[in-house]
Order: structure tokens, then sequence, then C-alpha cells
DNA sequence: CAACTTCGATACGAGAGCGTTTCAGTGAAA
DNA sequence: TTTCACTGAAACGCTCTCGTATCGAAGTTG
């Protein structure tokens, strides 16, 4: 359910239909694009009335950013001593949400909506680093036990591990599978200079 | 100027037109994105009637595939006999050409719009494997020569350097300059195993 | 139960883009 | 110079979406 914490103090009926609404925007939002998605559209596929979902939200752009912040779902950073472990742990779990719904289908309109929605840009941006704080910590961590250079560029090693699995779900349109994640985290962290 | 080698030979009012607004829809596309970009803005911003757009092309789709069809400048695929540095001079104009237009505008909105559009998609296809192939010519050429291991998954590897400078400059919203292309070649050679 | 809020449905006028048609003017070609 | 294909501009009817207003029905709260 895509809800949010001050949901629970409200109406049910208020709560239900916002529910029903925010799951709707996901919907549409893979299926139309940022762009074409149309309120009516929404409304539609939430089995709700037009006005219901203006009584909530003034904007498609407003709408639309309050259900992105109802889906970060997120990601845990394991830290089982073993740095090439858990890097292969989260990049495979990228490999898996980059090549299923929502993310998926979300990711492409997102991007090229926020080229022109400040808005939009913003929370992607907070989105984007609240998923590479896992991959920066991992690192962080293995330059301090002496396992990585500490020269090591850690914005551009993340790069690294995170560009090859966008690229390839969204540039190359094939999903990226574990054993894509495995080879591609040993070839960064012996390009790293790992130990 | 965009033209096809076809527009040599017709009455040049025709190729002059279809040159205009070819460089319009590249024009609209950056600025508007696929989907908003109206049929009656490109006439507009080509200074042309919307009767000579539908004169030439049936639809918006047809339009934009043939105007990016012009746009393929093919891309040198440099043979130094040094593997590193050929891989430098391809990335460096790769991360030069994704921070400037038009392809920094492009996209995005042609990669969302390709989910939607096979022909589009097609296309896209097409115009990316172009891009990949000097890459993999100088990979494949570095196995041949002994500089990297014969196990190397060369379309991996090409993820591995184009997709960094993608995700940079689309999900970090941040241009990637020549040092960045440099540390990348460097890093992703030694992960591959390259002597 | 009674008072109140929210609900889905529907209709509205305004505005934008569609793809087509018409028409007078201009530039190319013979 | 004459012919004619192509042009920009404008207006067309149509469809879609917008955001608002209104309705009786249904659900919530006290």
């Amino acid at each position: 359910m895509l809800t949010k914490p001050a949901d629970a103090d409200l109406d049910p009926r208020v709560a239900r239909s916002r529910a029903k609404i925010r799951a709707a925007v996901v919907d549409r939002l893979c299926t139309d694009g940022y762009e074409a998605m149309a309120m009516e559209a929404i409304a539609e596929a939430a089995g709700v009335g037009k006005a219901t979902v203006y009584r909530h939200w003034s904007s498609k752009a407003e709408l639309t950013v309050d259900t992105l912040s109802c889906l970060k779902d997120p990601p845990v950073a394991p830290d089982t001593g073993d740095s090439v472990h858990d890097l292969q742990v989260i990049i495979r779990h990228m490999c898996t949400a980059m090549s299923s719904q929502p993310w998926s289908g979300l990711f492409p309109t997102l991007i090229d909506a926020a080229m022109r929605d400040p808005d939009l840009a913003a929370h992607l941006e907070r989105f984007r680093d609240g998923r590479r704080a896992p991959i920066v910590a991992v690192l962080t961590r293995a330059i301090d036990r002496g396992e990585l250079p500490a020269d090591v560029d850690v914005q551009q090693a993340v790069d690294q591990l995170a560009g090859p699995v966008f690229y390839r779900r969204f540039v190359m349109a094939a999903p990226p599978d574990e054993a894509y994640a495995e080879r591609l985290v040993a070839a960064v962290w012996r390009g790293l200079g790992g130990s």
C-alpha cells in the first residue's frame, strides 16, 4: 500500500482514496509516461472520481512527487566483513529492482521529466543519493580497512558499479541478471586495486 | 545541415524545407521532449507552415525517426597501437558528446519514448550499436594481442566503459569531463586484467 | 440515530493539438 | 516568359484534457 505515516490520522475514506490514487499513478506512470499521463486516466485507474484527485493534490507534479515519496523502500547496507560480498548483495539487488516493476517502468520517464521539472529533479536526487549511500558505506569501510587504496574516488567507484546496471537495462534494453552483477563487482573491485 | 543523400536530387525548395524542419525537430525534442513536442511547434520553430510538415512526413514518429537518421556522425575508431590510449580517445569523445547538445537533451526523452514506440527503439538500437562498435573493435584487438585475457566478456566490458558515462550525465545530472574519462578507462582496463 | 464529511459520477466551458483544406504568392524549370 | 510545383498562412471540425462545480449516495463520527 502506498501510504504516508500521516495518513493514519485521517478519515479512513481519505486514506483509502489516497492509497488507491497513488497506486494508479505508479501504474499510469509506467504505462503512459509522465507527460502523457492524464489526471482523468489516473482517476479511472483508481476507480475514483476526478474531483477526488483534485481534492487531495493540486497538480500532476505534486501528485507525482508525493507518490514517489511513498515508494522509498530503504535498501539494506550489509556488513558481513567481506566487502566484495557486501557489494555483490547490493548490486544484485539493484539488478533485480531495475529489471522489474515499478522501477523498470518508472526510471526512464522520471529522468526525462526531471530535466524539465526542478521539483521532480530534487526528489529524484534525494532518492538516488539514498540508494548510493549503502555502496558509499561499503567502499568507505573497505578503504578504512586497507582493502582498497586510500586514493580511490568513492563517487566515481559508485558510478562504475551502478552505471553499467542502468546502462544495460535502459540503453541496451536488456535486464542485468545476477551473474552480470557478480562479474561487474569482481571487475570493478580489481580495477580499484582491491585486495 | 540535416540532410539525407537522397535530398540532393529533389527540388531545392523541398530540400530546404526538410532541412529546416529536421533542425526544428532536434530543437523541440531537446526542449519539450518527445511526448510534449507538437507538430505546430515544430512548424513554427522551422518558420514553416504546418501543412508543409505533413506534406513530407505523415506522423511525429516518422518525422522523428527520419530526423535522427540524419544525426549519425560516425565515430572514429582509432588504432594507434596503444589500446588504453585508443579507449581513452573514444570515451573522452563520448563524455564530451553526452555533455553537450544535441545528445545531452535528446537521450533521456528518446530512451523514454523508445519504451513505447518499437520503431524508435529499433532506430535507437542501431545507433547505439554503431557507437559501441569502435569500443568493441579496440577491445577485441587487445584480446587478440594478448593485452587482455581471452575470457573477457567484451559486451560487458563495453557496458563498464559507457555505463558510468551515461549514468553520471543523466542520473547524477553532472557532465563527465575528460579527467573522469581517463580515470574510468584506467580503472576498467585494470579490472579486466589488462597489461 | 443524527450531523457531517467524503464519496463517485457527470457535465461544463476553455484551451490545445490534431490532420486537412484552401488560397494567393514565390521560386524553379523548360 | 510561361508553366507549374511548392510554399506560408489561415481557418476548419474534431478530439482530448484541463480544472471546476454540482449532485445524491454512502460512510464516519460522536
